[in-house]
Order: structure tokens, then C-alpha cells, then sequence
DNA sequence: ATGATTTGCGCAAACGATTGCATGACCGTA
DNA sequence: TACGGTCATGCAATCGTTTGCGCAAATCAT
């Protein structure tokens, strides 16, 4: 449209040379030029609209002051806050963020970070890494890279993600303090690292509080939304009759295993206590109100993105390989003890509902 | 980190000249070059690891297959599906996109306006433009820009909006047919352009079924979330008693309309039914099911970035100026025919809070 | 065989900024 | 007065790619 104005225009109308009026508009470089001559050209700079190509200068410099950011699924309610968080504190640092989305699929994950790198990126942040990424590690020897929420084991890469293992560890306490002795497990995916790590936790804290966990009672999502929370849910009370809490690995599962309850004609919390993970935007609005463990989303990616910052002006700051950011329990409607007799009356409920079935 | 291989490197590599490459590399200017030629050089490439860098190209072609995306907020879950939409039509195309939140602030807006022309972006969809945009027309002249989901009249600026007056007429026909003579409205903010055509679209619309509506029946919230819905709510119940349903201008302002009623002793719908406008992710799932105007969030961002496309690919294509999407009416449980008798009901439960507020 | 076209590729100038080095003016000192 | 040293600014190369233009060789028409 129309042609912008550049520093040789500047440079012209002041009557200096191009070099002159880089460096009078370089917070760096003012210093070599006399305060006159600094004050005449951002004067007629600013009066002649002129606005820095950053394009022209990343070329040079390779530096383009902006990062790119990876998440599966914007439309995931976890991440929008969780972006926000880096925005916090990426732009006042004059940076702004490429987005995409990787849909969990890692050859389109492939092709992004082929897009982020043609755009000269000066740093990755990836909260969509997969448990045993491959590309992760080639990228990273190109430019920096932080994960957040999600890390990959072993890897040297810095992370920031929650305290899982102790927010697994606290519900399971919640439950046990309620009475609860037969308590189920909904898993996250087994390719993501906050699946692993939950399951494990789950499995720990079990027997940390002697409690058995039959294999029917523990059931592992292909990934996390509702659906899948429905269908391992209904898996679980059907093959476990005994059980009477269902720990999810995430909100989005618990919400689908209400659900689940709901259809077997129970009710949750009566019936069965369901707890979630990471307190996601309108939780709280939901029937019955889950129990959950709230992750400080923001916070993950604003220090994600401080340590990303870190890592791009200072290549050989030592920066924290994994920060583990605190998690607490979320008190709402979603536990109650275990229905005295309740063994019985939902063997008869479910065997119903198979009969209708089947 | 590590420097990567350019086009110069490739040109060595295979023995011929830098722009024989780019031209092998180039899908226009292929056919200039014998075939044997190309091939030998686009497999060299390939076997180099060869990324072009978009950022020296675009240099010289003013073109970064980069597009800004500005929007108020990605944490209101009604961008993100707008979002997805975008980057559905323009990821194919070959573009990214930076995203950048501007929170409704004018000023914020404009210096994020200077962010994306710095990095040359291609062009900007706008989801967050204020009904008389200072920036917008200015901007507009040095990139081509198309607004989402808001609109600023007479820009002559192309637009993708949602049916806004239709949706609202048909919700009070609804309305009106459940039997509401006696309806409130809590408008949007009046410098949005969805808040003043909501608004004028209920005025209209209670013109034409002859409903005549009390000042105090009609309230506008300073911004779109829930407080703000239940502060306007509380104050329309209050000062109009015989209102028997509140036409809300979002969903969010909904959500608080119904806590709002709660709050004064009194249910939804029994005894005041409520509606809501966009059907916004989880919705659905919270009580008592706001019945609402679906719009087509991410078809709106899709169609928007469409338009941008053909925009910034064929400058003198001539666009269409607003595209309206149609919007249907979801049925949920916030409409209840007013409760006979409701009056005196409401009159006390109004006395009763007022007595222990005052 | 000659001249006119076409084909295939190289040359070099852009694009807008940054930056190491050179240069000239000015100062103080010997 | 000459000399060394600062200080402020100019010069020109550079970043990686694209592209108008030119040139030589190949092809064609006559």
C-alpha cells in the first residue's frame, strides 16, 4: 500500500548519515552521538512518522523480537490463561508471540516448528510437547526452547510445570481422609508427560495409604476431553463394582465421568466422589462443582516465558532445568464418603443398564 | 546458535549461480529453469537441511506470509473458537499468525498496532475494534485489515459480524411467545459495536410486539463479563418489578443475571427468564441452561481470514464490505412462561433483601 | 548461411537496518 | 607548532533473498 517511511528518509531530511540515525534511535549506541544531534533526529523521526523496521534489523542482527508459542488446542480452556501468562511477561521485553497449534499431532508439529524457524524466532515456548518428543532436541540446538506445563524426561530442556505428583498425593489423602478405600483412577495419555507423571503419583500414593488398585479400576484416556472421560469412566464402574471415587487426571475427564455416573443412574457425590485436575475457566459453574486441583495456569507461563527471556539474552545463563510450580486443593462439591450399602445398589443399577443394553 | 544453510550455500554446493536457486526453489519461477536443474538443486537442498528464511525474503518482497491478529482477550472463551477458525483458513494458505490481546484498551491497541507493523505483517484481522476505532482507518491504508465478530460502521473497512438484529428478534419472539409482556435488556457496552446493535435490535424488536419498555427495564454494562451482569441484572429486577425476563446482550452478562436472581431469593426461569447470546464453550453444562443465540465462532474467524486472503493476495479484488453470519436460537432452560401471580412474589423477596441490605 | 527468436542462466542491485572501521575536528600537552 | 588522543560522525560491508536485465547459446525461419 502505501511505502513507509525509513531511516535513509530520516537520514535525509536531518541532513546525517543513515549510520547516524540508527544509532541516535539505539538505546545502545546514543551514547556515541551528541545530545543535539540525538534530540534533531528522534524529533523529525517521530514528525516524519517513522517506525523501525524489524524486519531490516532482524536480518541483520538476527533477532527478530519475536517467539514462538506451541499449545495443542487454543480452544482447550487450560491454555488461553496459560498464554496470557506469557504474553505478561514477554511483552513488556518488547517481544511478541507467533501462536499455533499442534492439535497433539506431531507431524503437524513438525511443520510448525519449520514455520516458527522460517520466521526467525529467537526462542520456542512449547506447552505442547509430547512425552518422548522427537524433534525437540534437534530444534533446540537452533534456538531456545522452553516447555511449559508438559516436559520431556531427560531431556536438559528447561520446563515449568505443576506439582503433579503432590497434587495427585493431596486428593488422594482428600479421598482417603473421606473414608474412601477403593478409589479409581482416570489417566491423561500415556504419550504426555502430565499423564505419566499422574498415574505414577496415583499409583504411589495408593500404596503409600495401603490401598490396592484392582487393574479394571484404573483406566487410561486416549486424550483428554470428555468423551474419553465418559468412556473410561463407564469402563471402570462397570468392571469395578466396589469402587466409590474415581480420581481424574484432568477436569475435562471428570466432567465426562459425572456424566458417566449420571448414566448409570447414580449420582456423584453421593454415590461416587470424582475429583479433577487444573481448576480450568468455569469449573466452578459446573454441577456438582468437581473437587480439584488448581495449577497456577497464568504463572506457568509467565515464568516460562522469564525463563525463555533469560535463556535469549543470555545464552549462557544457567537457568533451572525443571520448576515445579505449587498446586492446591480446590474444596467444592464433587466428595462425600462412601454410601454405606452402596456396594449393592449400584450392582443392581449397572446390571439395569446392561440389561437395556444388551 | 548454530548458523544455518542458506541459498548461497546451496549455490555453491550444486555449481550454480544464488538466483538459480532461488529460482528452483520458487514455484513461479521454476518453469524458467531447464528441469534437470531443478531437480538437481531442490534434492542438494533438501539434503542440506535448506530452510528458507522468510525474513530476508521478505525484505525484498514486503510480503512475511505473517498476519497479526488482535483480539481483546484469548482468556473469553468466546475468541479462541475464532481464533481456531483463523488459523484453519490461513495455515494452508502458508501464513502464521502473531496474536496479541489488547485487553479493550485504546491505548494498549494502538501501540500493539505498531508491534504488528514492525513485523511487517501481510495483514490484521481485528476481533477487538471499538465502534469508532481511531487507529482502524489509518492503519487500514497501510495494510489491508478485515474485523471479526465487532465492526465499525461507515470504515467502508470489511467486516465479518454475526446476524446481531435477527438473533435478538428471534429471542423475543421467543420470549413473547412463552408469554413475556414485561421484558429487560442488559445491553453491552456502548462502544462496542455488538452492544449497540443488540441494543437497538431489542428496541426494535420490542416495538414491533408493541411491548413497551421501562427505562429502568433497560440497563448497559460498562464491559461484558459477569459482575457486570449481575450488577445491571440486580438493578433492572430492582427497579422494574413487573419485569418478568431479562434479554441478556452476551452470555457472561447472562451468567450473572442469573446469580443476580438467585441472589434476590428468586429462580430461573420460574420466576424470571433469562437469555443469553452466543452459546459460548461450556455453556451448556452450566445451570440452568441458558437458552441463547448460537453464533458461528469459528466459521466467523474462518470467513474473516478468507476475506483477508483475497485481500492481501489480489489488492484490487473487490470484497464484500460486511458478511453477516446467520445465528439460530439454542433451547435450553432459562425460558419458563412468566409465573402467574409473580408480582407480589418478587415484590416481598425484593422487600425481604432490601430490608437486610439497608 | 544469416538473422531473428527463444531458452537458460548469471550479474548485480535492491530491501532497511546495524556495526566495525576510518576520518576529520578539536582539544590538551609537550 | 607538532603530536597524540578523544569525540562525533561518515563509509561501506553485511544479513539472505528476489528479480529486472543482459548475455550467450540453442533453436527456428527464410
Amino acid at each position: 500500500m502505501k511505502k513507509s517511511v525509513t531511516i535513509k528518509d530520516v537520514a535525509r531530511e536531518t541532513g546525517v548519515h543513515v549510520a547516524t540515525v540508527s544509532r541516535a534511535l539505539s538505546p545502545n549506541a546514543r551514547a556515541l552521538l551528541s545530545a543535539e544531534v540525538v534530540a534533531k533526529i528522534r524529533e523529525t523521526a517521530n514528525a516524519m512518522g517513522y517506525r523501525p523496521n524489524r524486519i531490516a534489523a532482524g536480518l541483520r542482527t538476527r533477532r527478530t523480537m519475536t517467539v514462538g508459542v506451541m499449545i495443542p488446542d487454543i480452544t482447550n480452556t487450560l491454555f488461553p490463561p496459560i498464554v496470557r501468562g506469557m504474553e505478561a511477561a514477554l511483552e513488556p521485553a518488547g517481544y511478541a508471540s507467533i501462536l499455533v497449534n499442534t492439535d497433539n499431532d506431531p507431524d503437524r508439529e513438525a511443520r510448525l516448528f519449520d514455520v516458527l524457524l522460517q520466521r526467525g524466532v529467537d526462542g520456542i515456548i512449547d506447552a505442547a510437547v509430547t512425552h518422548m518428543d522427537p524433534h525437540l532436541e534437534r530444534i533446540s540446538r537452533e534456538v531456545p526452547i522452553v516447555t511449559a506445563n508438559r516436559m520431556v524426561e531427560g531431556s536438559g530442556i528447561p520446563s515449568v510445570i505443576n506439582d503433579d505428583a503432590g497434587g495427585i498425593r493431596m486428593m488422594m489423602q482428600k479421598l482417603h481422609d473421606a473414608g474412601h478405600r477403593n478409589i479409581g483412577h482416570i489417566a491423561g495419555p500415556k504419550d504426555l508427560s502430565t499423564g505419566i507423571q499422574r498415574r505414577e503419583a496415583f499409583e504411589a500414593a495408593a500404596k503409600g495409604l495401603d490401598l490396592k488398585v484392582s487393574d479394571t479400576a484404573m483406566v487410561v484416556a486416549e486424550r483428554y476431553n470428555e468423551d474419553e472421560g465418559n468412556r473410561c469412566a463407564l469402563s471402570a464402574l462397570e468392571n469395578s463394582p466396589d469402587m466409590t471415587a474415581l480420581l481424574c487426571a484432568n477436569d475435562r475427564l471428570a466432567i465426562g465421568a459425572v456424566d458417566a455416573v449420571a448414566s448409570l443412574g447414580l449420582k456423584c457425590p453421593e454415590d461416587i466422589s470424582v475429583t479433577g485436575f487444573n481448576d480450568i475457566p468455569f469449573l466452578d459453574m459446573i454441577p456438582p462443582g468437581l473437587t480439584t486441583v488448581q495449577i497456577l495456569q497464568f504463572d506457568v507461563g509467565r515464568i516460562a516465558a522469564e525463563i525463555l527471556l533469560k535463556r535469549m539474552t543470555e545464552p549462557d545463563a544457567r537457568v533451572p532445568e525443571t520448576t515445579i510450580m505449587p498446586v492446591s486443593i480446590i474444596e467444592r462439591n464433587s466428595i462425600a464418603p462412601p454410601r454405606s450399602g452402596r456396594g449393592s445398589k449400584t450392582r443392581t443399577a449397572r446390571q439395569s443398564r446392561k440389561k437395556t443394553q444388551g
